[in-house]
DNA sequence: TACTTTACTGTCTTATTAGTCAAAATTAAC
DNA sequence: GTTAATTTTGACTAATAAGACAGTAAAGTA
């Protein structure tokens, strides 16, 4: 009975299993696949390497269940919009959360990023399945919004992919962001104002202010 | 006289090292410093690990003057905008660099991106001096067009954050982007719309059309 | 040609790290 | 309290990779 999905039964198998996840979302995110050693995610939870060896048979699972979870994780998260709401408040929620989203999860999407970035080797099912479709509904229900006037004929993947990366690389170029502002780390009132600035152009791009 | 910048002179040297920091771009930006191995670079090149090492005292070292390689290219690229441009032309100008850089140059683009990352151990100086130094006047420039009423007053820095990350999203996430458009690769058609898309929404949601 | 410098390579050493395994410790079951 | 199942560990193995080095090959120079 080793090696599977986290029983609901075991409180140990629980709680280990999920501490030796959330350490490495820490490592892999900071570092890669690669360069994460086991020995760095054990010495993480506090625990053996031949522990997280006994939950996760190799370190290539340990990797895929990672994935799996911020995948879960992610979906959650993607608002879903509606045709029949305006665009300008369901474009704005989404923007918010997207935002707030790479501000509490800035590790988890780092490491996405990074799986993104290395050519997505365990991610091509999912961006080919669940993503994919999940951005065709969406280009459709902004498609009709720009059919009925509401908003300005704009690339409706294009949109998304504008959405994603402007709220994602405050996560993902943390580093160069804070440095450049000279500022240690982000704070709750900083985020606010990208928000308030990303809403304000990304909307008035579209036709959907002032 | 081994390990200094590639003297005007010998015409092996020269070749080889450029060479050896070609196949380095290649290499790093699709497995990152760590997963990457020195045979790998030397495979690339089609010669011997031991003559990268003769070139090069490390792989630290090699990553370095990969690096340095990148940011030069990356200021070159930095266009100039200046106070007395009309900001729509300027911004443009801007958009369509970038957009066109991030095709032209997609493996430094996603190094530089694994870099950030990571944390930015090897670029730390650069972002602090060079690049701060850089934003500090662009911002200074968008400013004043703000002030004599010629856009809408957004924050500048986070103008020019929006412009790099919607543009550097298609060389870093490619795979992101390929898959979901369901495309095996970019074509000039589409870096073209992706220009004219970009353009059209930024400049419109900072009052510069329409 | 003889000699010097530059370019290059095969081999070896050392360090790191993934993964195995048998046994020990802990917890649960009866 | 004894037994069985689960959880944990230290020690070992094997694979990979960085870097050193001594020496060979090739260019350049006189």
């Amino acid at each position: 009975m080793t090696e599977t999905e986290p029983q609901k039964s075991g409180t140990i198998r629980d709680r280990q299993y999920q501490a030796i996840i959330d350490a490495a979302i820490e490592e892999f995110s900071r570092h890669g696949f690669r360069a994460t050693s086991v020995q760095a995610i054990s010495d993480r939870v506090g625990t053996s390497k031949a522990n997280v060896h006994y939950y996760f048979k190799n370190k290539e699972t340990l990797y895929s269940k990672v994935l799996d979870h911020i995948v879960v994780l992610w979906n959650s998260s993607f608002d879903q919009i509606r045709a029949d709401e305006e665009p300008a408040v369901a474009l704005e929620r989404m923007i918010r959360a997207k935002v707030r989203l790479s501000y509490t999860h800035a590790s988890a999407s780092r490491l996405f990023a990074n799986e993104i970035l290395q050519g997505a080797v365990h991610l091509g099912n999912y961006l080919r399945h669940t993503q994919r479709q999940w951005v065709k509904n969406k280009v459709s229900i902004i498609q009709s919004w720009i059919d009925s006037g509401k908003m300005d004929p704009v690339d409706p993947a294009h949109l998304i992919f504008l959405i994603w990366s402007s709220t994602q690389h405050y996560a993902d170029f943390e580093t160069q962001v804070l440095t450049i502002l000279n500022r240690a780390e982000y704070e709750e009132e900083m985020i606010d104002a990208i928000a308030e600035f990303l809403c304000q152009v990304i909307l008035k791009g579209c036709g959907l202010r002032d």
